[in-house]
DNA sequence: TGAACAGTTCGAATATTCTTGAACTATTGT
DNA sequence: ACAATAGTTCAAGAATATTCGAACTGTTCA
């Protein structure tokens, strides 16, 4: 169940969906995302942890980058979130 | 932006998704949420407002009591809140 | 009419999340 | 080794959301 809320949190926050919307279905590096997003640096490791942390995105480094993108997963993980009906 | 965000933010409690569980398919009164929810009824009453005001469900009076359902339109709302990857 | 009941609304207290600024780690290039 | 750069982490303050208790609206039934 905290699961499923944590998804949810972490979908609902305007930046962050601007970030999944970048990520969908590209992969993109963290400084690429830092050019579209005017938001300070920080701030935008802060809304990535939580989608990491959600399971929603993955990052791997790249010598001083990291890439981000959509996990395998994320599809799955929110469809099983998804309250019955809502399907 | 704002409604997409408000949906997610709608969903990403607990309460409010046993809400909805309940709701799928079946239409339910306050008093029948209230019985099984252990909730005070004035904390019942927040989550079905913010549910409510998501457009994810809809209430209609019935003497004393209030019937809730889930509104035609959630399905599509949610789809097309959705950020693109994730579909 | 008036008492009991279902549900909602309000204001204040609490908890959680978001934002800011500064310090920190790791990598690159000189 | 040193300076510059990309990104992260931390502590604090600001902004939001949740919870609690009490008061309120409207309906039913005697």
């Amino acid at each position: 169940m905290e699961t499923r809320v944590a998804i949810f949190k972490a979908l609902a926050d305007p930046a962050r969906l601007d970030i999944l919307e970048m990520l969908s279905p590209e992969i993109r590096c963290n400084c690429h995302l830092q050019d579209q997003m005017d938001l300070a640096p920080n701030l935008l490791s802060y809304h990535l942890k939580i989608l990491r942390e959600a399971g929603l995105i993955v990052g791997t480094k790249r010598g001083r980058w990291v890439d981000y993108a959509l996990t395998s997963q994320a599809k799955d993980l929110l469809a099983s979130a998804l309250p019955e009906g809502l399907q």
